[in-house]
Parts: structure tokens; C-alpha cells; sequence
DNA sequence: TGTCCGATTGGT
DNA sequence: CCAATCGGACAG
């Protein structure tokens, strides 16, 4: 073993040191194994747990309510289809349990979890929050006033991005040591659970169709239900 | 290097 | 319905 070696092993070891929230005390992070499934398995039991976000601004966090499952080459909505590998796409290939975190439109973020096993490239959209804490920065950060109502906060995939302050600097977090983390809520009754297509695919073909997004039917917080 | 376009959002 | 706005993917 190499002297550098040694030193990788180390820093990993020393990241546990991280400070607790004081807000959430009691710290539950989801395990390796529990992202390490297929991503709409991953993507359903997500639904009820809490999105935490530590930085020097302060604190925020939501309960998860909306969220959609991308799978791997065979989805022809996800960045990974038809095995697409790239420097944007690399960290789906990797272990999961990280955050992919991407730029779209010239102006947005959107926050994924990296689901299943090592080279199997699946991952799930974080669409949608109920805010639970840091209800002031997400609006400071959000550019909104009093009168913006808490649910609109980090409703929308990029809107919860700005809201919770995650970027480009998120992209490849272990959400299992770092500061941005997912703690064990209640679960969602799959009762409440509704299924539905993704949004933004209709390129994807037949593959647009398929009820991959979920979200919590009681919740006030999903950006948006299909048309009925 | 050049061109095309997007896992969005907010306003018309 | 449409513009904003620019990095990423890919063709040449």
C-alpha cells in the first residue's frame, strides 16, 4: 500500500467528524443499501423522508413529496440512455447514495440521488418539498417576501434547488457523510401515493408514458397534478 | 469550432 | 404559448 493511499483512507474516516444539526438532533441518515436499489423502488420509498441542507447561511430542510425515477440505458429520458457516459452524467455510474446535481436551461438546477448499483446509471429527481426548516433563508434565497405561501417555496425542481441552496458544488455529495443529507421521515401510506408520466420528456417517446413520477397526493407542495 | 437543445420557470 | 440564457453533447 502507497503513502497516498494511506491518506485517502484517512480523510474519509475524518468526515465523520461533521458537526450535528442542532434542529435535527436526532440524525438518521438512509443507508447505503437503501439507495442501492432500482430507482423506482428508490424513487416511492423516498416520498415522506427529509432533504437536509447544511451551509454557512444556516439550516434548511423539507420533507420530500414529489420526486421521479430516471433509469439506465434503456430510459430514453435519462441522461444515461443508451449508455451515455460523459463528464455531466459520470456521477450516475457511481456508487449510490451521491447527489447528481446538473445545469439546465442556462439558469436551473435540479438535485437527483444516485440509485442502484456501481455502472448501473439510475437516479431519482427531487421534484418537490414541504419545507420544514430555514423557512427564511429558503425565502431570502428564493428573492420571495412573506406573502409567497411556504408550500410554493421549493415546489418545482429548481425552485427547490435555489430554495435548500444547492448547486453545482453538490454535484458527487455523499448525502451519507456530508452536509447535504436525507433523514428517515414518516412514510408516505402508499394510498396517498400517485403515480404519474415525468415531466419536461415528451421527447422520450413511448418511454414519456410510463408512471414514474410520484408524489404525496395529500400534499399542497407537488408542482404539478395531471391533467384529468 | 459550430449548432442544437434542454429532467424549468414565470409571465403573456 | 413563449422567452430567458448558457453549458453540454455531438457532428464536422
Amino acid at each position: 500500500m502507497s503513502a497516498s493511499d494511506h491518506s485517502r483512507i484517512t480523510t474519509h474516516r475524518s468526515r465523520f467528524t461533521l458537526p450535528q444539526s442542532r434542529l435535527t438532533p436526532h440524525d438518521s441518515r438512509l443507508t447505503r443499501r437503501f439507495f442501492a436499489r432500482d430507482a423506482v423502488t428508490v424513487a416511492k420509498a423516498l416520498l415522506g423522508a427529509i432533504l437536509v441542507h447544511e451551509t454557512s447561511d444556516g439550516l434548511t430542510s423539507g420533507r420530500i413529496v414529489e420526486v421521479e425515477a430516471y433509469r439506465g440505458p434503456e430510459d430514453r429520458a435519462a441522461h444515461s440512455y443508451g449508455g451515455r457516459r460523459t463528464p455531466r452524467n459520470e456521477v450516475m455510474y457511481g456508487p449510490a447514495g451521491h447527489a447528481y446535481v446538473y445545469f439546465v436551461y442556462g439558469m436551473h438546477y435540479c438535485c437527483n440521488v444516485v440509485a442502484a448499483a456501481v455502472d448501473v446509471p439510475e437516479a431519482i429527481l427531487i421534484r418537490a418539498l414541504e419545507p420544514v426548516d430555514g423557512v427564511d433563508l429558503m425565502r431570502a434565497r428564493r428573492g420571495c417576501d412573506e406573502r409567497t405561501p411556504v408550500a410554493a417555496l421549493a415546489r418545482g425542481p429548481a425552485n427547490l434547488c435555489r430554495a435548500m441552496g444547492i448547486d453545482r458544488a453538490a454535484n458527487g455529495a455523499d448525502l451519507l457523510a456530508g452536509p447535504l443529507r436525507v433523514v428517515r421521515g414518516r412514510r408516505v401510506p402508499p394510498a396517498r401515493i400517485a403515480a404519474a408520466p415525468r415531466v419536461g420528456i415528451d421527447y422520450a417517446g413511448p418511454h414519456a408514458r410510463r408512471l414514474w413520477r410520484f408524489y404525496d397526493d395529500a400534499s399542497d407542495a407537488v408542482s404539478a397534478r395531471p391533467r384529468r
